[in-house]
DNA sequence: CTGAAAGCGCTTACAG
DNA sequence: CTGAAAGCGCTTACAG
């Protein structure tokens, strides 16, 4: 029950009678070992339960086989898949992950000086950046020393030349508005957006307006809102919308968690989905075909994002070759919340 | 652009013209240290941006600082606040966050023997533990050798006391069926579980039957199905139910997931909700009070749950007291889908 | 095929 | 208030 010492190394090398460098060697397969001693401590490993310590190895090989993830904050449907892809790159590579939130602490004091540090080049070989979670100086100083990062849903910003990986938002969302236009000849649509240099938001926005322009059908300000890209937000902007008297007969609600919103405000104003008004999302989350009307979205495929992401970042960790930028592309799902079928 | 050397401890005590134990004095505040050479200490940190290495660190003090959290795969609303209420208690008390899945890689292969040591006592200073992460045998050995571990929504098994955390799930369905009999008269109510051993799923179905057999209605085994605690299963079971003509008036569908699920299906057969079928769910994530109709649920504070365990955890590491056993209260939310409103 | 030795970057008694 | 020295557990030339 007490504190077992672990096994070293040594304690590996002096029961199987050789040193500590030939065991090392079968570990990594490094040398030829005679099949003898190596079956001998290969047995003895397991006998003594040994793994090596990677805080030594980190020490030595001044690597520290650990790819770091810095997000905001955790919250949104979108989260979970887009760290399950994370996860899986990094267990196909065979790095540790390591998790950071740079949002303020559980009694809402904002991060101090120290939690900069939280993640970088003393416990990691490369990061892995959410938009929001740090600012440009410090992703300039990264750049400047030459350190690994790919960032999620965001370009790089002047003076780095990180790799990049997201989705086509902005044509994704032409198909979308697109179809609301031509299949159901929506001609009053609303836009719910997200935070300012929100860049999902902004390119969504884009694709938005070039469906709209395409067809001949003015860009109205009224009908461009704030959703927040989640439920309340887009609830709470209905809601206003409906109450101030605002025509319209669809709501692009900028992602899926947002539709959820939309849904529930349309349906608590009394009008129906999808007769009166079209509605549809971004992302096509788990939830969105349980929606009531199930909702026509887009689907984004963000666990790739992620697993994309480690891949590209383990290639520039290794020196390898890697794109500048992916973009995954997306695909129009079409359910019943737009009025089809 | 080339890798830059990082800064060590001598090069802070070098430019500082002290010793490195004096640097290292000023960065625990392990003594005292004259005002002057502190300040002055200081300065230089700053400026050749220097952190220590964890890895030296680490292996002098034997202790990693950093908790490891196993999890079988990431999936589900639930995942997500409880990362986040991990994330909050790990940030809290200065420990680093080592997350592994010990999920199927992408590729569909099935966790080798290396895997097992993805985390564990080389590499952390304590784990918490997701259900169906790691087996049994594994879990003794870790009790066995003192290693500190906490579970969540799990009972310690037999020959290990770890501690663990979870919510009041028994009384919290109690409650939730007997709303259902007593104020919607409720008497053939679906109950939908998750797969076997699911500790939650089984604490869920005790209230249940507790709450039927204190209103003497029978327990029927044509109206329990298996739902999976997601979406998906839980749609098809209720569209194979409602295809075998069996008769019911509510359905608990033993998580919100499985009741956004649940709502889709019915929905699709035309069954009205609430007004022929109550519907209610157990967790109250995001989402519920979106869906149409806006969910009838049990509030599970599922965030407090993952920042709990990372406090007894802690305590578990540092030696000092801590409970066995932590039984969040969970709390009726009445909202349209059970008929009330 | 194998071992002795140096060294990675830190902390911590031990002296003073 | 401060420094010299040992040592944490490993890997890697360098010899043989």
């Amino acid at each position: 029950m007490g504190k077992k010492r672990l096994a070293t190394i040594i304690d590996v090398a002096k029961s199987s009678g050789v040193s500590a460098a030939t065991v090392s060697r079968v570990l990594h397969g490094t040398a030829v070992v005679s099949p003898d001693t190596e079956k001998r401590i290969r047995a003895v490993i397991k006998d003594l339960n040994y793994a090596p310590r990677p805080a030594a190895r980190q020490l030595v090989s001044q690597r520290t086989n650990t790819i770091g993830l810095l997000l905001p904050e955790i919250s949104g449907a979108f989260f979970s898949p887009m760290l399950k892809g994370i996860e899986a790159g990094v267990r196909d590579t065979g790095f540790d992950l390591l998790i950071h939130s740079t949002h303020s602490d559980s009694n809402g004091e904002v991060p101090r000086q120290a939690s900069r540090r939280a993640l970088g080049e003393h416990n990691t070989d490369g990061l892995i950046v959410f938009p929001g979670s740090i600012d440009q100086a410090e992703m300039r100083r990264l750049h400047s020393v030459g350190f690994p990062v790919v960032l999620l849903h965001q370009a790089a910003p002047d003076g780095t030349n990180f790799p990049m990986v997201t989705v086509e938002n902005k044509s994704g969302t032409l198909h979308l508005i697109n179809h609301l236009i031509e299949v159901h000849h929506r001609q009053r649509i609303v836009f719910l957006k997200g935070l300012a240099g929100h860049e999902d938001s902004e390119w969504r926005e884009r694709g938005y307006r070039e469906s709209l322009e395409a067809h001949h059908i003015p860009w109205r300000p009224d009908l461009i809102g704030y959703g927040g890209f989640c439920e309340e937000g887009a609830y709470q902007t209905m809601l206003k919308l409906i109450e101030a008297g605002v025509q319209f007969d669809a709501v692009f609600s900028g992602d899926d968690d947002s539709a959820a919103g939309v849904l529930s405000a349309l349906r608590q104003a009394g009008r129906p989905v999808p007769e009166e008004v079209s509605v549809v999302g971004f992302d096509d989350m788990p939830f969105s075909r349980y929606l009531s009307p199930p909702l026509t979205t887009v689907r984004a495929p963000i666990e790739k994002v992620g697993l994309k992401a480690v891949q590209l970042l383990v290639a520039c960790i290794q020196e390898k070759q890697y794109q500048a930028e992916v973009l995954f592309p997306t695909e129009l799902v079409i359910r019943q919340s737009c009025g089809c079928l």
